[in-house]
RNA sequence: GGGCUCGUAGAUCAGUGGAAGAUCGUCGCCUUUGCGAGGCGAAGGCCCUGGGUUCAAAUCCCAGCGAGUCCA
């Protein structure tokens, strides 16, 4: 990037420098003649530890200075957007305030909610969850202050880097900061497709702000080559500054880590509750002076310096160390839980329950009792000031930690068991040592969700178990990495090319957009239009009433007609799909061809829009009384309309039990009953988020700037959605839940029919319990206590036969004694049972063979022989049941096999029975006879 | 969205082609003044469901249902 990027006018109107730093060599503008580093870390230490560099102000101080100070500079004020990054499908959480306005308002698709602004936006990043603690400064929630421009080239160019360099110098003044102590480092910043230069405002050691000019964009012809990835320039440029709140709260303290400034209270309370002191009070001398290189050194390092050995110094760190990340997390969890999140198996709720674990694991190991509930409400009530909205999920919020470590434990008491009986077996070869290698501990982590050092427990906590043996375990330093790089590699072969994808886009670029029949006619079924395209089988026109597939609705299908210059030039195609791209309408037709410039009339198949219809407004509802019942956590994660049935998939941390299920058909039916009006309208998208906020966006996020709005009833439920809907909740008609179903931990899919397809669904059902009740003859009431009933009879019978059949067979025993032959010295039996299953056979055989009886049986039932033989004890070394077996199963067409002393088999050709015993007889007579 | 595990007695789990098992719990009897404990014995299984392969499937294959877990 140039130099002269940083070229900026209120640099050389204040005399500031541009030095190059000695330890890292980036460049930077100081005021200070003298300075010769950066002044970022690690380049210097913190040396405002202990000597703070402005008076002391508390985090709520700190967002109102922010806030006003902006304010009063034209920037209108924002409310905070969710952690949950909702509108974006390419990361979960929010992690920067510019993430409120990305993709759309950053390319300039989406005007700004208000230009230029400030925001205050509570942000979550884990990517460094290793050293939440242990740094003194990583946090996974933390507030971004940011104030941002958005200019258009030759549209609205607001302010640039010189006003943003002035309005960051100013409001550091207003601290009253000594001038010459601030570092504006020249650092390059590139994000998401996204670059530009930058600035790094550092104090101290500690970097206070970012103030970033993005006006570049990912291009493969770009002219610029950053990081070995070419950029161009975009049309617009924004200012993207991100001032963080809690660094502030810190400086202003000068307390030994951020955490310390942040959480007093709340490290308060899990000191006491541990037992321990905080090591400030007793190692003071350590505590500053590790905390003032914490940035700088490693801590070995600081260990030499101080000249105490590593060891420790670890052990004076590490319960502090785990207390700060636990109150790192609960505050991570409060915004979490509080924004909809629900814990689960995928998604953002796998990142929920992977802090929430975390957290269980740390409090285990202080030793704390407290519930983490508690202790995430405790963090509620410090931030209800400022973010009252926090307060509102409060129960929930109870209830689902509380859940999550029952499950939790459970995992463990599990993990325990799997770890207890893998080391048994392994002990059962006496060996001297047991291994657990990386692979093991891969497995044990990835398959059942045991972390290594809980392996480790395990082991060391279970002497008796081991029986003397040695179990080491090795768990390698970067063993988290390892997992994820094993994760990494399977995944290749992705992105499926759509359907109609990027040939079609580029055929129809520059095609006006098809004007949209079905928003302002939303119960027409024919129209007029003229065809301005004809490519392969698709037909574009300038409007249509066909709706194209979206939202989990399918497309409309139906015909056109070219309207005839005289009767006999008249043809019909089909309809068969309807697809969007970029505004424009595809008509994917069959058994025909229609021309460009054509005129044509369209017809929609009225039945399945209107079943489409009475299915998508149902949705509404469904997903309305699914909130009522269970609670304001719900959020629709995916949906599919069809003609004969929908189904919506909803977060929620249990299953629906049956009792819900019922009250959430009764509620919809009530809806649609209370014939309720449904409103549709194109509204301005930053009013609607505004009035409506960020529930609307519960099937996804539409482009543009208007944004079709959804209302029912009273505005009892209001979405963003693109579908065709009623005008009335009256018309939907019936709505029956088929079922749910549990897709992922934390999503439930719910089923359900509504209008004709419901009452269907209805008589289907009767009728199904109608036939059942006929076939066993009862009314269907009874239905439940007969079926019971029934089955405990078939069990009872089924044991009663086998008892009888072991009976039969002991009284066969003798007849079949007195039928056996000599030969070579041997008592032999062999003999055709009619109606004889194989296992009664088994018994018989295995008596005889008790006996001293060498068998042969042969049963035959239903088309099928099977043959049974055994073999006593003293003979087996002689002759084998299993090869005795095959030969005569061999005759019977089949095939066996077994032990030697017990062999089953059998064959398809019944006819053959006795023929099979006389080949067995003989067989057995050629072997004992060879001795 | 992808990967890896697991569904067998009331509970926890063995069994990985050839007769459905163990431990705990339950019940009965014995021992005991009673409790606890012990001894002897018994009951308790659609081996998750449905297909397939095989002479033979709890076991192998496919599909479904239910659960656990890791990663993006």
């Amino acid at each position: 990037m140039d130099d002269e990027e940083y070229e900026i006018e209120f640099f050389k109107e204040n005399e500031f420098i541009r030095k190059r730093c000695e330890k890292c060599g980036s460049y930077f503008w100081t005021r200070d003649k003298e300075r010769r580093t950066c002044g970022d870390a690690p380049c210097e230490i913190y040396s405002f530890i202990g000597k703070p560099l402005f008076k002391e102000r508390s985090p709520d101080e700190i967002r109102e200075l922010f806030l006003s100070f902006f304010e009063q500079r034209s920037h209108t004020r924002m409310k905070r957007y969710p952690v949950v990054a909702r509108w974006r499908d390419d990361i979960y959480l929010n992690i920067a305030s510019i993430s409120n306005f990305q993709p759309f308002v950053t390319s300039g698709k989406v005007p700004p909610p208000a230009n230029p602004l400030v925001i205050s936006q509570p942000c979550i990043r884990l990517e460094d969850l290793e050293s939440i603690g242990k740094s003194g400064r990583h946090l996974t929630a933390f507030e971004m202050m940011g104030h941002h421009a958005f200019n258009k080239r030759g549209g609205e160019e607001l302010y640039w880097k010189n006003e943003t360099v002035t309005y960051c110098d100013e409001f550091l003044m207003q601290f009253g900061v000594d001038r010459e102590r601030v570092a504006y480092k020249e650092a390059p910043w590139v994000g998401g497709g996204n670059a530009g230069p930058c600035l790094e405002v550092i104090i101290g050691g500690l970097e206070l702000a970012t103030l970033v000019f993005m006006d570049l964009e990912l291009s493969p012809l770009g002219e610029l080559s950053i990081k070995g990835q070419r950029y161009r320039k975009m049309d617009t440029y924004i200012v993207d500054t991100g001032y963080g709140l809690e660094r502030f709260v810190w400086a202003s303290k000068g307390t030994p880590t951020v955490y310390d400034a942040i959480f007093p209270s709340i490290i308060k309370e899990l000191v006491d509750a541990a037992g321990i002191e905080h090591p400030l009070e007793k190692y003071p001398e350590i505590i500053i002076e590790h905390a003032r290189s914490a940035g700088a050194l490693k801590r070995g390092e600081i260990a030499t310096k101080l000249n105490i050995s590593r060891e420790y110094l670890k052990s004076i760190l590490e319960p502090i160390e785990t207390i700060y990340a636990v109150a790192d997390h609960t505050k991570c969890l409060a915004f979490m839980l509080a924004d909809g999140i629900v814990p689960s198996n995928a998604k953002e709720g796998y990142l929920a329950r992977l802090v929430l674990r975390r957290a269980f694991r740390m409090l285990k190991s202080l030793g704390i009792e407290i519930p983490l509930e508690e202790l995430i409400l405790l963090q509620i009530k410090t931030l209800r000031d400022s973010f009252p909205d926090l307060e509102h999920s409060v129960e929930r919020i109870g209830e689902l930690v509380s859940l999550e470590k029952s499950r939790y434990d459970e995992t463990l008491l599990k993990g325990e068991r799997i770890i207890q009986q893998d080391i048994t077996r392994w002990a059962e070869d006496k060996p001297k040592s047991i291994t657990l290698g990386t692979d093991r501990l891969i497995y044990y982590y990835d398959t059942h969700g045991l972390p290594p050092e809980f392996v480790n427990e395990v082991v060391a906590s279970k002497p008796d178990l081991k029986a003397g043996i040695e179990v080491n375990i090795e768990i390698p330093e970067n063993f988290y990495s390892l997992v994820a790089r094993e994760h990494g590699e399977e995944r290749r072969e992705e992105e499926e090319i759509e359907p109609l994808g990027e040939s079609l886009k580029e055929k129809t670029k520059g095609m006006p957009a098809t004007r949209k029949l079905y928003y302002e006619e939303p119960y027409a079924v024919e129209f007029e239009a003229t065809v301005l395209d004809s490519i392969d089988s698709f037909v574009i026109l300038d409007k249509t009433l066909f709706f194209p597939e979206g939202g989990g609705q399918p497309a409309d299908t139906g015909f056109l007609t070219l309207v005839p210059k005289d009767e006999r030039s008249a043809v019909r195609v089909k309809v068969v799909d309807v697809q969007e791209v970029e505004g424009v309408i595809h008509h994917k037709t069959e058994n025909g061809v229609i021309r460009k410039g054509a005129a044509v009339s369209g017809h929609i198949d009225t039945e399945r829009r209107n079943a489409h219809k009475k299915h998508h407004s149902a949705t509404h509802i469904v997903i309305c009384a699914a909130r009522n019942v269970l609670g304001d956590h719900i959020w629709q994660a995916g949906a599919q309309k069809g003609e004969k049935r929908a189904r919506i998939d909803i977060t929620h941390f249990k299953r629906i039990s049956d009792a819900e299920r019922r009250e959430i058909e009764m509620l919809a039916n009530k809806m649609v009953m209370e014939n309720k009006e449904i409103r549709a309208s194109f509204v301005d998208r930053n009013e609607a988020e505004q009035r409506y906020g960020f529930r609307i966006y519960q099937g996804g996020v539409p482009l543009g700037e208007k944004i079709r709005i959804v209302r029912t009833g009273a505005d009892e439920d209001v979405q963003a959605c693109a579908g065709t809907h009623l005008s009335r909740t009256g018309e939907v008609g019936p709505i029956k839940i088929l079922r749910t179903e549990r897709i992922q931990d934390g999503i439930e899919r719910i089923e359900y029919a509504a209008g004709e397809a419901a009452v269907e669904e209805i008589q289907a059902q009767e009728e199904l319990i109608r036939k059942s009740a006929s076939v066993l003859k009862v009314p269907p009431e009874k239905l439940p206590s007969v079926v019971e009933r029934f089955f405990e009879e078939w069990k009872q019978l089924r044991k009663e036969n086998e008892r009888l059949r072991a009976e039969l067979a002991e009284l066969g025993l003798e007849r079949l004694k007195r039928r056996a032959e000599e030969i070579s010295d041997v008592k032999v039996i062999a003999a055709v049972l009619p109606d004889a299953d194989t296992k009664e056979m088994m018994k018989i055989a295995s008596q005889l063979s008790d006996d001293n009886f060498l068998t042969i049986l042969i049963g035959t039932r239903e088309n099928r022989a099977s043959a049974v033989s055994a073999v006593p004890a003293y003979l087996t070394d002689k002759i084998n049941a299993g090869v005795i077996i095959k030969r005569v199963c061999e005759v019977l067409g089949g095939s066996g096999g077994g032990k030697g002393e017990l062999a089953q088999g059998g064959g398809e050709r019944v006819e053959m029975v006795e023929e099979a015993r006389k080949e067995g007889l003989r067989f057995i007579e050629a072997v004992l006879k060879r001795k």
